[in-house]
Formats: C-alpha cells, structure tokens, sequence
DNA sequence: TTTCGTGCAAATGGTTTGCAGTGGC
DNA sequence: GCCACTGCAAACCATTTGCACGAAA
C-alpha cells in the first residue's frame, strides 16, 4: 500500500536504523500525532532496549529533515508523518486530533494579513475546539 | 485610567494579597503576555520575598476565575490580562504577541465546521507566522 | 574503518505539591 | 479566629546532553 517509508532516509543521509524505522511504523500505522513519550512506550513494546532518548533524537532529527512535523499542544511536542500541508484541529474535551487541509484558512490568512500584516504560516496551525462527538455531550 | 484591576478579586472570593496586585499590575503595564517565570522575576523585583510557586499557585487560580487567561506556547504557558475576545498570533523568528479581535476568524470558524463538523473555539486560538518587521529579513 | 547512532545516567527547565506558618477578612 | 494564601523544599514531567560503546555505510 505504502512504499516502505524508510526508504526516505539515506536518501537525506540517515542511517536506517532500527529506532527510526519502527518510530516510522508506528506514525503510520496509528496515522495520526503522538508525543515522543508515547511514542517511546509504542517503541519499547516492539524492542525493550530502545531508549527515550534515542527516541526524542530520533523524532528531532526526523523532524528537522522534514520527515515528520510537530505540534506544541499541552505542554508537550505531538510529531506525525509529515503528508500533504494541514492544520490541525484538537478537541479541548477529548483530545481527538482532526487534520484539515491547508487550503481551508487561506481565506483567514488573508484577513489576518489585512489587519495585522502578519504572515500566518501555511500550514501546521492547531487550532482548539470541540470534535461533533463531544459538542453532543 | 482603569479602575483598580485588585476590584476583581474580592469579587470572585479572591482575597486581595500582595503577589495577587503585584501580578496584575505587571500584566497591565506590560499590556503583554508573560511566562510565569518571566513573571516571577519582575514581582521579585518588587517584592523579593514572593516565591515562584506562589506565582504559580495565582497565575493558575486567576486564570480559572477568568481574570486571566493563558495560552502554550513553545513549552511554556504565557498569561496576560483577559479583556475582549481576541486570538493570538505568535512570531516565530522574534517571538512577538500580536493580539487579533476574535470576530476577524469568524468565517474561518464557519468553513472550518463545514469541512469537519469541528467547532472551533470563538477565541484564545494561537497562530504561529511571521511579523510585518520578520518578514522583511 | 570511519562516522553516525545508541544506551545510559545525569542535568535542565517549566511546573506542581505537601506542609507548616501567616496574614486577610 | 478561621481559612485562604504563602514560602520553602522537594517532587514531577517532558526534554536535553555528555560520554563511551556499537553498528551502518
């Protein structure tokens, strides 16, 4: 279905190692945003010796190549899959984390150019609210 | 200027201390968000006695009253003065806090639940870019 | 064989908590 | 005088770092 993402990394001179290739599993199979720690816990189920800091390098350095991105999001770092350019949206209530499509606050971009003449990012934005479910509870 | 901000406390069974004004007062010349810390080091200026978990204890119950509110960012979590619903947009080149009426999302918030049945939260969202001033550098 | 990555342990930075004493009302 | 509030010290949690060993290329 997917071709093996760990073919991303030689090719931006990362080693293929074991912590990275399952960190990359375990994103896209839960396909959605886990903090380092989690992330760690997930990890550590598969292979009991990797260590959290190897994990938060791992996430980092991932990071900084654009392999993932990351979300500040309650006092912690939440890193997925870097995919098309979104936002996000986390219920405040559950914390469900929707993804929506970049191109769905150009709109608002614009409006905040207008009245502040600051350049929103494009895309990466979290955005807090309440998902459908819990708006119902 | 602005009536005595101390007024509020008694009103919400807050008693009116010495760390409590010095809080406030600080948050309303700044007329600016602060980290609790960044917080502690101007109280302590003032009044070196005054502990960082106090400034803790009252940034937190001051925010749960509603006389404050805070939002994450960068790992921490910065508190201001709570006046009109507003958003925020952060730098993320120089850090500067620019405030946003909350109306000027209010067509973002209405595409936002189209496309996802999220209700986005009418205020207090955090969004990161560049300034005018960033942008030019 | 040469880096790059790793595990470990200890340090850091922001924040919280338990407790005994104190000052506001 | 009662109880909310405080200072202090210690705990906590997410994250980072120094170092020597081990393994990808």
């Amino acid at each position: 279905m997917y071709a093996d993402l760990g073919e991303v990394l030689p090719r931006l001179g990362l080693r293929r190692t074991v912590p990275r290739l399952l960190i990359l599993d375990i994103l896209r199979e839960q396909a959605t945003h886990l903090s380092a720690l989690r992330l760690h816990t997930l990890v550590s189920s598969l292979c009991e010796t990797i260590n959290v800091s190897t994990v938060y390098r791992n996430v980092s350095v991932m990071t900084r190549r654009g392999v993932l991105h990351s979300i500040d999001h309650a006092g912690e770092t939440l890193f997925g899959l870097a995919v098309a350019p979104h936002h996000h949206l986390i219920c405040r209530r559950c914390g469900t984390l929707v993804e929506l499509p970049a191109d769905h606050l150009s709109e608002a971009a614009a409006a905040v150019m207008a009245c502040s003449g600051f350049a929103m990012d494009a895309d990466g934005q979290v955005l807090s609210g309440h998902c459908r479910r819990c708006r119902h509870a």
